[in-house]
DNA sequence: TTAAGATAATACGCAACCGAAACGTTTGCG
DNA sequence: CGCAAACGTTTCGGTTGCGTATTATCTTAA
């Protein structure tokens, strides 16, 4: 995929923007790299897993999973082979929020970036982002 | 830009991780989006101006100006021609963030999302994202 | 000149977050 | 069995953010 980078950063931003508009519960950067790292990587997912793999101090995942279950984003399930252990679940609430976030990325990337209908020179009047 | 749902949420999964490790500024969504918007919209950029654009409190944007003053990201400046505005503007150190942040969208975008090689069936042994 | 309006900043109370350290529970090794 | 290690949570002190309401400053119109 090329993108130039007043492409990239206005894609950014008009994503952003459509998060901070809607009433989507206000997650932090940190809280979303939790989620989509839930849902896109292969379980199981554990707070020490996490804690690690992102970079982030345990109890900051603790309260990230706190406050994500309490929006029903995510929940937690004991370990029933070994109880020290919490695994990290995804929920439909959760799915649907990401969905959004796709569409919303998709959407704003259709209308930013688009497409080039012809491959080796394009009549195109404008150029906006060099 | 065609985009498909995983591959939208994987970029956007592996450039926030890229803002969480490194050790840039720990700026909220809407500290993003303000920042984005001054440097991307042409100016005067006041204080109500953004609030209005954003659907964002007034209190909200003076807050993040302060913070963001206090990292040099962007600076304040009175209006001289009707001193009841007060003007955002630009600084180095947001454009160099904001160059950063672009260079991570790209080149997570270019390995997320490759260009298709060939038009029809290339011969790739994955089929990671459906 | 004075009153009304506009603008940004501040005060206040509250909620969430942070990292470091301490804690309770569970496991498993000696 | 007993004790150390592993794991997630909680506590602690402090920082930052939010919205509502208020304040200080500046402009404009009567």
């Amino acid at each position: 995929m090329e993108l130039k980078p007043l492409e990239a950063l206005k894609l950014w931003h008009d994503v952003e923007l459509d998060l901070v508009r809607d009433n989507r519960p206000d997650l932090s950067l940190r809280q979303i790299v939790i989620l989509l790292t839930v849902y896109l990587e292969p379980p199981p997912h554990t707070v020490r897993g996490l804690a690690k793999k992102l970079d982030i101090s345990k109890p900051a995942i603790t309260r990230a999973l706190d406050t994500m279950g309490r929006l029903d984003l995510l929940k937690r399930k004991r370990d029933e082979s070994d109880k020290r252990n919490v695994l990290i679940q995804r929920t439909v609430t959760g799915s649907v929020y990401l969905t959004d976030l796709a569409d919303s990325i998709i959407t704003r990337a259709r209308e930013t970036v688009p497409l080039k209908p012809l491959p080796p020179k394009a009549p195109n009047s404008e150029d906006p982002t060099s």
